[in-house]
DNA sequence: CGCCAGATCTGCGAAATCCGTGAACTTCGA
DNA sequence: TCGAAGTTCACGGATTTCGCAGATCTGGCG
């Protein structure tokens, strides 16, 4: 059961050009494997991968120190009384770190990325109901230094949502 | 040690309009100790809601069961070697049902939602290259019927990604 | 080529956890 | 009041996790 790659390079040190630790073909095999079932146990894994109970272990502490990956319940916004959601599209002026930082600072904001495009940044939103967001959306966002417009994307309904990168 | 709900109602079982379970507050406290940590053992958790052991992981396994939480492995798509990311605003004719389901049957496209304003989809895509981003917006998206239009943003930076909801 | 240093893997007890089960308890409606 | 359904608790055995020491592998250097 020595399958997945014969024993070949480095499960963690080198670093790509991004900082970013690189990842050997049984590490993935792991994250895989936990991408099913983030409660599997470390013998099925190993058992899986080709590897004992012990390393497996040891390479999912790993895998976790570093932040690679992290082993967490996701939910259903909607079971969990979060009603109303958005995407807004941002545009500002001068640098745009601080912008971005803001919007990471509100617990509201889910998600933040700086993109190429009409707009330069995306802010996704999770409300409890319609006052929060409004109160979100045009008064908190709006406010920050360096925002010069902005524009919403209520969600009507939400049709995938997956958490299987490198799963296919 | 009986803190978090003096023993009141219904676990699961109702469901409200949107035929999504209601969740009492100790099954709300479960999932945010899962949001911390998706390994938590149950005994750990039972102490921290003021349930036994059993009881939680009675709840834990309905809750997986009626698709409220998942419990998975999360990781940065960029470790995992993909390298071009994009949300693709989409503009279509007609029902959107048949289009969003086009989309979610792509593999590369992790995220899709209905959305209200100047485009009537959101569609996240994840690839690990140009190419293959080209390919996929410019090639399969656009040839989805229905589609009039779509227009770009390809991600730049990643500055905020959390699983929190609920835990604030 | 041989050796060392660092990192990874394995094997193995001890402790903790998981899991199924049956009984007690609560709630709700007949 | 009684019964059915759903929840919780207690408990014992199987399984898993955990820490550790020794074996193995990799890469650098004289």
């Amino acid at each position: 059961m020595r399958d997945v790659a014969s024993r070949s390079a480095d499960p963690k040190g080198s670093r790509n050009g991004n900082g970013a630790p690189q990842l050997d073909a049984v590490s993935l095999a792991i994250i895989e494997q936990l991408q099913q079932d983030g409660r599997r146990p470390y013998a099925a894994i190993g058992k899986a991968v080709g590897l004992s109970e012990a390393a497996v272990r040891q390479r999912v502490q790993k895998l976790l120190d570093q932040g690679v990956m992290q082993i967490v319940a996701v939910t259903d916004p909607l079971t969990v009384g979060f009603r109303r959601q958005a995407m807004v599209g941002i545009n500002a002026e001068g640098d745009l770190d601080p912008v971005a930082n803001a919007l990471t600072a509100m617990p509201e904001v889910e998600y933040v990325v700086m993109t190429a495009g009409s707009f330069d940044l995306l802010a996704e939103v999770v409300c409890e109901d319609d006052d929060q967001l409004l109160d979100v959306i045009n008064k908190r966002i709006r406010a920050i230094p360096g925002v010069r417009s902005t524009e919403s994307f209520v969600y009507l309904k939400l049709k995938k949502q997956t958490y299987m990168w490198g799963t296919r």
